[in-house]
DNA sequence: CTGCAATTTTGCAGTCTCTGCATCTTTAGG
DNA sequence: CCTAAAGATGCAGAGACTGCAAAATTGCAG
């Protein structure tokens, strides 16, 4: 059903996307990276230093952003969200739809630890990848506004949620590449949404 | 007590660097990041292109960094945070050592609205702005950890108390711009707050 | 297969960011 | 005044990124 199985020109496009991608991460995880131009990505990827700006905006974009079609996913997770019965609350059908996407974390375990790597050591990167893409955020706050009924324009929760869950993303990923990967990064996600839902009680003692 | 009125040399230095900052901020609100160049900003600050980059590493940062001592104010909230008495929970602790310098949102309400309207309109702005100083994430980690008596390496309680306030502040900047700053900036964060650590049920219904 | 149209890839020129380094000014303090 | 330290500049150069037009590929119909 899905995997439509596109013409050559869009399989080579994605191929060549991907090889962008995984080449930026390797190297720039390797050297630094101010040690890595934009012509090496490129020539080792095989493709004109011109081409490489057909694919990303900028050299950092080619560390962070790993996938080609990040809009539709984002679409997808939106619909799967929007679709979760009422009977989960609107932050639990959040996590949830998003929990899809993430998995592919766990199961690309080795690009990703070069993506943290990279990220970590750079502030630059840091703070392209702690942001979600900027387009994605609107759509997602509209969702979650239409949801739970609310105004988007008007009430502080939609944003509030929206920011506060990428925030627990964020940390997750940071432990997650502490750990060398080797907790599932999913159940991470798990337990830090508990945590959050709980109202984040200090582990040891009472809450609030 | 305070203001210990240094030197001419340090109080010119400050008031170059604010100088930039604000005509930073307020070309690029007018014009957008794209059609401001360094030699813009240093020209209407009236020094040289040169001088800029001694006091930004990137034009990006001279429209999001607001203060020359960024360094010495995260210092000062993490000491009052660690200095606040333990009947306070950790996360109000945070939030309390947070709002001094939140307050000056609300104080400079025309910087800060020229600001955040070139961040909400420019990608690249907005992620740097949205996250906290690089250097400045691992000391607060340090420091909630030590208060927590958690181990910041392995816990993830740390880590995901900053990130997920972090966010709920992103939260709060944007409604408030959204809002034309018209509503108390430190009223919002609290409201934020409230929500956040009351595990943000949905305004409408059951929580969880 | 063949040829045409739509897409992609490239090369090139040019602008702008940002850095290292040497030099010139200005301020701090005798 | 005089000198050392700190700061401001100018200059040259590496690299990121963009617009444009030419060249190579791919999709498709005939």
């Amino acid at each position: 059903m899905p995997e439509p199985v596109k013409g050559l020109r869009e399989r080579k496009r994605l191929e060549t996307h991907r090889a962008l991608a995984t080449t930026a991460v390797r190297l720039v995880a390797e050297r630094g990276l101010d040690q890595v131009t934009v012509e090496d990505i490129s020539a080792a990827a095989g493709v004109s230093p011109r081409t490489f700006f057909n694919y990303f905006p900028s050299k950092e974009d080619a560390v962070v952003i790993a996938h080609a079609d990040a809009a539709e996913r984002s679409q997808r997770t939106i619909e799967k969200f929007l679709a979760t019965p009422k009977e989960v609350s609107t932050p639990r059908a959040f996590v949830d739809a998003l929990k899809e996407d993430f998995a592919q974390v766990d199961e690309n375990r080795e690009e990703w630890l070069g993506r943290m790597k990279a990220i970590q050591e750079n502030a630059t990167l840091h703070s392209r990848a702690v942001t979600m893409n900027h387009d994605t955020i609107a759509p997602m706050i509209e969702a979650i506004a239409r949801r739970t009924g609310l105004d988007p324009k008007t009430d502080l929760y939609p944003t509030l949620l929206l920011s506060t869950l990428g925030g627990a993303v964020n940390a997750v990923l940071m432990r997650w590449y502490q750990h060398d990967g080797r907790i599932s990064a999913i159940d991470l996600l798990d337990e830090a949404v508990e945590m959050l839902l709980a109202g984040l009680p200090e582990p040891g003692g009472r809450a609030r």
